[in-house]
DNA sequence: GACCGACGATAACATTTGTTATCAAATTAT
DNA sequence: ATAATTTGATAACAAATGTTATCGTCGGTC
């Protein structure tokens, strides 16, 4: 979940530099859909530039589950590990460059990488990590208020807030986009 | 998180068959804190019975995260592994028959199985499925209702609301107790 | 058996959050 | 440049959830 230097950026380095030339390029156009729901992911994404934007539709409402940004790989990680549907789409939210690599080779290099203990540990750590994040991530929605949830996130991934269309973040921080405009007026006033 | 046989539970079975010998056996009462929030975790524990549940304080209010149950282990996992002091405290809800073991002695057998290429494959995956585990579990926080999840937790871990205490599900799904009352209420009625 | 603490239900009231609608500003397409 | 779309603010009202307090039940303890 966060951006800051660990394991699994570590790790992402190592793949985008060893493995490069297997990606393919491409440039995309804001709200281009990589992986719709219901289909079968077929391939993992490595964003050069440009903001993406993981969304899952539930009851026809639009539910933003996650952000990524450059330097960062995307995939439905279920789908790709597990051949299922996708639960998600995954749609870019500016325009991008995206490198893509199909999945099958993908999981060569993930083999291959389990053979060297040096890259093996790195896999195993970064695995560990995400689950890190994960468990913070959720553990602040039984903590925290939705008003200490944004301020967090403007706390700790400002980026996003300067990035991404408000109605994104207050589906991501689970309220309405009414309500996290209530709450910027109210931190406003406070000022 | 879940209870299902999964890559995680195996690996368990697989731990706790092959090195049984080298966990102590405790018999301790409910409500004895088996790890103490802003102590470092020294230890895992194997639940042989009973039920256990960890639980952080959040500005005086105790907030339960997790609930485990027979044939888990348990610990505070970023603690464990990073040697950083607990944000969390573990204590059992029932009585409970628990197996400990040492962290250096945990961590070696880590490190035997990652040259064990199927027990390497069974971490990793493992470390996959508690990791989609929890996409699952804080999903459902951004997605559905309190209700929803109440009702979520009645089908798939029916054995939390038979054993467990209310007010500390009520906090597993981020209510008050009071709220779960009124839920379980307007179900009975609406039956 | 009486007492005590933990647990759960309920009521009354306060606060938070969602819903719907409208408008203005900003951005994009033509 | 103009029109269309997207985005964000706000208001009025509805629904959900929290807070505090009271009460009854149940299980253990002395």
């Amino acid at each position: 979940m966060s951006e800051q230097p660990n394991h699994f950026s570590l790790l992402i380095g190592q793949i985008w530099s060893a493995y490069k030339k297997q990606f393919t390029r491409i440039e995309v156009p804001a709200k281009t859909d990589l992986l719709k729901e219901g289909e079968t992911a077929q391939k993992m994404f490595f964003i050069e530039t440009g903001s993406v934007r993981v969304w899952h539709n539930h009851n026809g409402r639009d539910i933003t589950c996650q952000f990524f940004f450059e330097n960062n790989m995307v995939s439905s990680i279920e789908s790709f590990k597990k051949d299922i549907v996708s639960p998600i789409t995954i749609q870019t939210i500016e325009a991008c460059v995206i490198w893509w690599i199909d999945k099958r080779e993908m999981k060569k290099i993930i083999e291959e990488m389990k053979e060297v203990p040096q890259l093996r540990d790195m896999l195993v750590d970064a695995l560990f990590e995400r689950t890190f994040d994960y468990i913070k991530h959720f553990t602040t929605y039984i903590l925290n208020t939705p008003e200490q949830r944004y301020l967090q996130v403007l706390r700790d991934r400002p980026e996003l807030v300067q990035r991404i269309p408000q109605h994104y973040i207050a589906s991501y921080l689970g309220i309405t986009s009414v309500h996290l405009s209530r709450i910027k007026n109210k931190l406003a006033k406070g000022k």
